[in-house]
DNA sequence: TAAGACGTTAAACGCATGTTTAAGTTAAGT
DNA sequence: ACTTAACTTAAACATGCGTTTAACGTCTTA
């Protein structure tokens, strides 16, 4: 009847479900799931309201696709891969891993490293509804990392010991990701710049590589032989 | 006119808003500022919903006054103080006060470790409104913990290397508080016992200790003069 | 062209939350 | 006894949330 509603139908209908994903991504991994409103979403997205309902059911499969998508196309793998695969010696692979970790997860503008802001805002905040979609989603960097670890310490990724330094190294890291507000309060100097960001991952890395060196010091069988990884045979 | 309403005037009138304040304390620690409701908080102080207006104006407020009670008679402290006391040796100090932090913070139902509990929960979930209140009921904590950390270092508290050195143990110990749920799902064996929260704790004492002491003993001029803060001199 | 599926829209619904109100009760002061 | 202030109560209010509705436009198909 009135013609004063102007409809645009120039966008594929695929689109404005990808909109509302990307949308999603951002205000989840800004303000956590329970703080996001799918109201904002879908005011980023640039979308109606009730088509997080008609595409995706509710908020709740929304945010649980947003999981899935952003673990699927995600770089965090990648960034694990490449590292070891780059470096030779598994010590300068966790320091690279390191740095890549730190630089993504602080990365203000970027989408570049959303999804890993996102499992880390939601780690602390955990439900049961969610718990496992986040659960695949961090398994495969997990146990990658357990296994760069597991080199340097010369230990299987299985191992106590390689659990819980790999759980310390992740400990370092997410530190300063979570604690950034205060952390400006309580040490001024520290704005996280470009430099700063660096000067962190190497401390990072310097600090976890006196135990891990140490250790694998300590494991005569495995001190000279078993640090890489390509080698035929693997343990003891 | 109706008596059926029995009213109770048998508390002092103050209690009330200690009952508030407890309360408070417990369920915000619990859930966190956003997710805690003054209907939850009311209902475990076991008192009418409007005195939270009545005896604080807010919520706000009273998260506010929580966070200042929460840090006044707190143990937080008093823990480190008395490790320092009790340990000559500034290594032991740390082990111990890493130990105390660990068990305060996993304890599920002591009203011992609640403050920084909360602290830990707002410190992810930052706001302007209350980062003061933190702030200031972190400071005491933060500035203590760096002087151990100098003091192994053998450097002062104000250098980078201490803050980076003592965040990254900061950062280990909260991790098993953030990350608890996730943990034990990509880490089944570990149930936080108490055997396994003390294994934990000596794990991040060694891991932390290996990069501190080996760093000490680069620093020629304090190796064998500055570390201690009582006796006279210590070993490399 | 007619019909139906698909996508979109504005508006409202139900609910939980923080907040406020107006009345009520108790204790102390005079 | 009367007044006043402090404290408490049940009920309502205003807001923002996720969700739903009913109508409408657009495209495909027969």
């Amino acid at each position: 009847m009135k013609a004063k509603i102007v409809h645009r139908m120039a966008t594929a209908p695929e689109d404005t479900r990808d909109k509302l994903l990307k949308a999603a991504i951002q205000v989840f991994s800004e303000h956590g799931y329970e703080r996001a409103t799918v109201r904002e979403i879908s005011r980023v997205a640039g979308t109606n309201i009730a088509l997080v309902k008609y595409h995706f059911g509710d908020k709740l499969e929304l945010f649980r696709e947003v999981v899935r998508y952003a673990s699927d196309a995600d770089a965090k793998l990648a960034v694990l891969t490449q590292a070891r695969k780059e470096n030779a010696d598994p010590c300068e692979a966790l320091r690279q891993i390191i740095r890549g970790a730190l630089e993504r997860l602080t990365a203000r503008r970027e989408q570049t490293g959303l999804q890993l802001r996102l499992m880390l805002k939601e780690i602390a905040n955990p439900s049961n509804a969610w718990i496992v979609e986040i659960e695949s989603a961090l398994r495969p960097t997990y146990d990658q990392f357990r296994v760069v670890v597991g080199q340097i310490l010369g230990l299987p990724m299985g191992d106590t010991k390689t659990r819980l330094c790999t759980h310390s190294i992740i400990g370092q890291v997410a530190h300063y990701v979570h604690a950034r507000p205060i952390l400006s309060r309580l040490w001024p100097e520290m704005q996280m710049s470009p430099a700063q960001i660096e000067m962190i991952a190497n401390h990072i890395a310097d600090f976890s590589l006196a135990y891990l060196q140490a250790e694998r010091a300590k494991i005569p069988a495995r001190s000279a032989k078993k640090v890489q990884k390509k080698s035929p045979r693997k343990r003891t």
